[in-house]
DNA sequence: CTGATAGCTGCGAATTTCATCGTGAGGGGC
DNA sequence: GCCCCTCACGATGAAATTCGCAGCTATCAG
């Protein structure tokens, strides 16, 4: 579950210097490629490179994962929500962010409160989360729905350029 | 780049049988994990493990990357952006497809074309790509920007449930 | 029946990972 | 200056993993 890295008190983000950002650039590149090879590009010994990816791991800096597009793995229906609230918006993006089929709970500026992505297996199922387990949250106003009919990119490189 | 599995062309999605989905569970837990582990969890042997991991990289089907929040990179601005657009959506797409910056481009039915998610250093070069790179493309009628405060959820672990 | 194909297992060799130890560069404290 | 402590790194050998390949079986078409 996860996610999101820890940060320190001063709201500072993990020291993360040139060299783990380029092991890490090594690492969305392929998430598998050997500490041995990855110390070579960023000219490290592959003991050093591998006590900085478990550092960057267990920090929650970095995740390491398979990535898939959902159509592929059976599930038919994703949509974005545009989500408004009244009052705290922290509540209600708790409780979204407990659903399974919500995979991304963004609190956002504009005119939404939260964005959030849900992924599901056909209409049925995506109409029930929307009517059953989103909009009837205490808090939630109204919502505006956004179902994906392609998907063109979607990439994790940041770094890289 | 990449992104976005093959599809064969009756639009119907490469197989991915129980076994594959269940090896994709096991890697969007822990993308290193061993072939031989998760063949003792799947059920088949190290090779053969190996050699559909494999299969679903070839096919674009699944990616094994690392992920990290952005903000602890040095990336302190994210925003989703909504795009309308006048005629064809797809040269569009391509387009913002194309930038650096952009890092999700997914086409949608709702009151906004296409959904955008970009990922900049601060509000300089924020402000400059929805200006300069997303507001002058040709084809672009409208977009609504969605500053991101706060990310509460990202999970890549469809199936897991 | 024959040949072709796809997917699996088993196995030995090559490579990688891992735990551990020794070293050297800071950074106080006195 | 000097000592001590910490931290990150490199080196090394043992253990674990990955890799390539051969062989087996089931399925399908002719």
């Amino acid at each position: 579950m996860v996610p999101v890295a820890t940060r320190d008190k001063n709201g500072a983000s993990p020291s993360v210097d040139a060299v783990s950002k380029a092991i890490i650039e090594q690492l969305q590149e392929d998430g598998r490629r050997p500490y041995a090879a990855i110390g070579k590009a960023v000219g490290l010994s592959e003991a050093a490179v591998r006590q900085r990816v478990q550092k960057l791991l267990d920090q929650g800096v970095m995740q390491i994962v398979a990535v898939t597009d959902p159509l592929t793995v059976g599930f038919r229906r994703q949509a974005m929500v545009g989500v408004n609230v009244e009052g705290d918006t922290d509540p209600v993006a708790e409780a979204l962010a407990e659903l399974d089929e919500v995979e991304y709970v963004v609190l956002t500026a504009g005119s939404f409160d939260l964005l959030v992505e849900i992924v599901c297996e056909d209409d049925d199922h995506l109409l029930e989360m929307i009517n059953k387990r989103i909009r009837s949250l205490p808090g939630v106003r109204s919502t505006e729905s956004f179902v994906y009919l392609k998907l063109r990119k979607q990439t994790y490189t940041w770094g890289t350029r």
